[in-house]
DNA sequence: CGCGGCTTTGAAGTTGATCAAGGTCGGTGG
DNA sequence: CCACCGACCTTGATCAACTTCAAAGCCGCG
């Protein structure tokens, strides 16, 4: 019985259009603070991230908020099962998209590449979603905030000269919101990580990380 | 902007299996207690319950665990991006399973219907893994218990006499690493929901429904 | 009957939330 | 260029929910 590696998830690392022969829809563009889609709205199209970040929440009714995912480059955003949007996605950068019809979901329509496509999507989509509940369900907050880290490295951290960088264009609730937490404690955990040299932070939107192995050490659980 | 009704889901809530032309494996059959995989196994199969429960649990390090799903007839279970599983996956009662093979899911192999329904199911899963995001982060202990109990009522409840009742197959200790808490709060909520008469327990296996307006008020969080 | 596993209950301890000020930074307008 | 403003972030003090630790109760089964 093995012990949960998050998984080496295979997504597009660096952005990777989707293969298909179909004629699409121009790409659509987003400016910062711009809705794509509300939660309730029809679904009326898929779309994968050419460039730039989203935001995807959901609300209660008394205003609690989770962060269901931040969208980037080859994400695929707005799958839905039945034809709703179930969560509410704004552009936190400048965005472009790639939209793609929602037909190309159904049985027989639309190529079987495309098809095959956003299966393997909706795959990587699980797999990461997995990871998330362990992170969501049975971290502690520095631990939490580690994993974060680490998984934006790994999809969009840059080498920046000794040490490896990352951009969050989110802000500290945004963060907050994704990993159950609350802005003053994700402020906190960001001070202690930086009192321990584990990571240095720049304007508060960009993050060094010093001690790599501490940080992934931290983010596995292997001590709390 | 609205707020977060759980996803209606149009999951099959009787059994229904997928419609396929292809020759088949022919039905698998598990023991209570019986592993069907475990984290790191290559995927060969996918597999679509036909009868029973599964319980789908990853591990850290350290011990902690979280339930990553239950498995009930109609559910597909063994989704994976790369390949290996990510989850141990256990019988908690018999279990009765149609195996598809692995390469069902890849471009071009085996036959559209089926892929479609691998895609539809798969949505399915993300919809109801982002419901659960909102109930692993935002949501109370008593919330977490009340959601965890409408869900099942949605999916398995049955008509018995006046109210409406759910049968657990899982224990105390498999419903805490579902919702992220201890056996020990989880029994405790379970009492609160009981002197409130919310619900009632028979052999701690089956929970009769007596007020399911304020058990389902309580899952949305209206009050906590 | 008695054993073992699971569940419940109680008391004390912790982590993170809440409440309440300040502080920082970037943009705007005088 | 500087002062001000607002949004966001940080820090401190207190509090509450849930966890942890401990012990007893229940129940099905050999």
């Amino acid at each position: 019985m093995f012990v949960s590696l998050p998984v080496q998830t295979a997504a597009p690392a660096a952005y990777l259009p989707l293969e298909t022969s179909q004629p699409q829809k121009a790409e659509t563009h987003l400016k910062p603070g711009a809705y794509l889609f509300y939660e309730g709205d029809d679904m009326e199209f898929l779309y994968q991230v050419t460039s730039g970040v989203l935001r995807l929440t959901r609300l209660l009714a008394d205003g609690r908020r989770q962060v269901i995912a931040f969208g980037y480059p080859g994400d695929i955003i707005g799958f839905s099962s039945n034809g709703i949007h179930h969560t509410d996605c704004k552009a936190l950068t400048d965005v472009r998209l790639q939209p793609f019809r929602r037909s190309a979901l159904e049985r027989g329509e639309g190529d079987r590449i495309l098809h095959a496509a956003f299966l393997q999507a909706a795959l990587r989509e699980i797999s990461s979603m997995q990871d998330h509940f362990m992170v969501l369900g049975r971290k502690s907050a520095s631990e939490k905030l580690a994993s974060f880290l680490c998984m934006l490295d790994e999809r969009v951290g840059t080498e920046s000269g000794a040490y490896r960088s990352v951009t969050l264009p989110m802000n500290r609730a945004d963060i907050a919101d994704f990993l159950a937490l609350t802005t003053e404690t994700v402020s906190r955990t960001f001070t202690q990580l930086r009192k321990s040299k584990i990571i240095a932070v720049n304007n508060n939107h960009t993050v060094i990380i010093q001690r790599p192995t501490a940080l992934k050490g931290l983010a596995r659980g292997d001590c709390r």
